[in-house]
DNA sequence: TATGAATGAGCGTTCATTCAT
DNA sequence: AATGAATGAACGCTCATTCAT
């Protein structure tokens, strides 16, 4: 009970100080002292910092990636051998992601900490994730390949980023976004409305012609590594 | 001369240390010793690491806005009143962007930068750039209007942030996704082959077809904040 | 059973992690982790990280206390007040030294034990060795003086840190020297033997003529304190 | 002048807070707060605590290496070739030991160093003073293998090493030896003193007669490793 | 104009010890 | 009798910044 406490307080509020200004301008000081536990139980519980890190994703990304192989299993059951088409795979991945963080602010958080395992953290965020979550992102990459057959791998592959993209960087920086909206058309937009505003983009932006043969000569002419 | 000398090499030092780990995990200390300078300098020649990292976005952001409200004079004089197309409008952006840092490695550099500047940065980045670079923003977001005028505001704002979620994030998370890549098909993209593999995407996200009339009941069924 | 083998693991454990490393060095997570016996147990068990100092010197010292005492009482006894031959005192010790630690490497950590009581521990060590063995010390230094009836007391006194010293510290840094002499010589050189070259060492040591007149002329000429 | 006060008060404080209460027991904080210097000057000034701890090292060893090679270079230019006599040998190093640190308590303080050095510091110190003076080390051996010529070298390797031994041990312990000197004889000897009370015992232990064939059964009986 | 020295604040981590069970 | 949890203090070190020259 009281070790719950003590381990849930560190996760929640560090999760929040993390989303909120990355990991190295969030001290171990900052979140013991706003979660009113000892400095010394952050690494009593964790052993580092690095390791409450990885810490604070396992809790997100472990139900998860569990969910994630549950939907995934159902759809194949449900599709028996047929290709699942582009679109109820982009529903199922929305589905789960939704599903995971039922209560508060915390999609935008998960949202928030995905982007900055891509864009903080030099590497061990990403081996971390890439070990522990490779699975289940190679098995949603197959059955992308097997949905969008005449997709290059290579074109797929990006343009899969680009779509990760879009996501991670609207849903975490979804407050700033909606305050401009506001101010600038009066309307809020829900998490619920604006997955239904994607849908459509993120599926066009993945059947997208391909670009022309790349070096053609009227395009962009000077170009750097 | 000797001066010049100082502020230009802690200026190269530092977007490139920046580039390479953000702002928080780059010290003074790193730069100014990998630049051979004396550490006070950066305090002399720019008064705090925060004006430092001002301008090393100013050496990049006041030549492409320079350019870029240029390109638009001149694409605006060549379609004289009538609507520019959007595939016109994306092209002069992209040729802007990779006209700017024509030397060396510069072009990622500049690019993570742009990604640091949303992803890091609490805020005051983000208010610098708009206070610096809002109008030439406006500007484009304006044609873009003009270019796209079946789409809602509302739709247009969404999928504007979108496509730079798309290529902020891409390239903020350039050099992992290119491991990657290259772990995976052996392939390397250059940014330049990149910005064309992004053309296609981003104009058909933008022309996507609008969503079916919200809260329909056969879609996402959970959702959050 | 159980509070036996806690309380063995974790003297044995500490006895060779001190030795190897001196008192400060050693933590009691190093000594009960490697013991596998829980952090709080030295604390439970030994009261502070002081007493199980003093308790590892016990285990040592106590059992050699004893045998000295007897063997002493048993040459007291042959020689029948009698003056006891120094080399007859130097051998009862050497051989009390060895027979305590039967077992293992325990003649070094033994040896390595007792010079870091001299060298280290800020006082409380030495206070601790001379209370609880401080008889059998004087018992045996009163039988040297007898042995060497011309010496000063004086200067007995400090040849016999001199001997002291040269054994502590030939057999605490025993492996190191080993691995000298056998690089050098190509030699080997047992404890056992190593005692028999120390013998007429340390007997010529005792027997030494007294120094010069101190303070004469021709000797060192700068000193300090 | 601000510089020079500043690492020579790190300097003179750290060498005696080090010899009086070793490495590991002596802080920064401790050393820091009690030379009224700011506590990042010792990071500033040595980079480490390591580094300040070979610093203390070298501003007596670098002095005691120069002017003994100088003294040696001295004493063989004065025997010409011919072999010096043991007795000088011991004479110019001791008074090489006295010249160094003229001043205040730092004779002890030098001789409580060596012995820290041999017994504490995992290595690192002992490594760094065998890289830095083992030369003068060994000049000083091959002259003492002159000197005694009839001695085996492996006889001759432990009885160097027994003599260092009684030398290091009896100054590293020596305030420990001093109170119950004092307390027992109620007398007390200056270092000055002590290196003449050495010296005869020194030049006996080396000249003292081969032990008899080793393995002769009278001798000890147990032994270890 | 430029820099070596210095500083106060804060960092992540480890420590021996205590407490509640 | 024994232990997981927790704690306050202290550790070595690095930080951006300031100061005196």
């Amino acid at each position: 009970m009281a070790q719950t406490d003590t381990v849930t307080r560190i996760l929640d509020t560090a999760e929040v100080l993390f989303a909120e200004r990355g990991f190295a301008e969030t001290s171990l000081r900052n979140i013991t002292s706003k979660a009113k536990v000892n400095l010394a139980a952050v690494n009593y519980h964790f052993g580092s910092k690095k390791s409450l890190i990885q810490a604070v994703f396992a809790r997100y990304l472990d139900p998860f990636s569990e969910r994630f192989h549950a939907a995934l299993d159902s759809v194949e059951q449900q599709y028996a051998g047929r290709q699942v088409p582009l679109e109820v795979l982009l529903e199922v991945m929305a589905r789960t992601v939704l599903e995971v963080p039922a209560e508060r602010n915390s999609l935008r958080t998960f949202m928030r900490l995905l982007g900055l395992a891509y864009t903080q953290g030099q590497g061990h965020m990403r081996r971390y994730i890439r070990e522990h979550y490779g699975t289940v992102f190679s098995r949603f990459a197959e059955l992308l390949k097997l949905a969008t057959p005449d997709l290059p791998d290579n074109e797929r592959f990006w343009r899969l980023h680009f779509m990760l993209g879009s996501v991670i960087f609207t849903f975490s920086g979804l407050d700033a976004l909606r305050d401009i909206e506001e101010a600038e058309y009066g309307h809020h937009t829900t998490v619920r409305e604006l997955i239904q505003h994607m849908r459509p983009v993120v599926v066009a932006a993945m059947a997208a012609p391909l670009p022309a043969s790349l070096g053609d000569g009227e395009a962009v002419t000077q170009a750097a590594s």
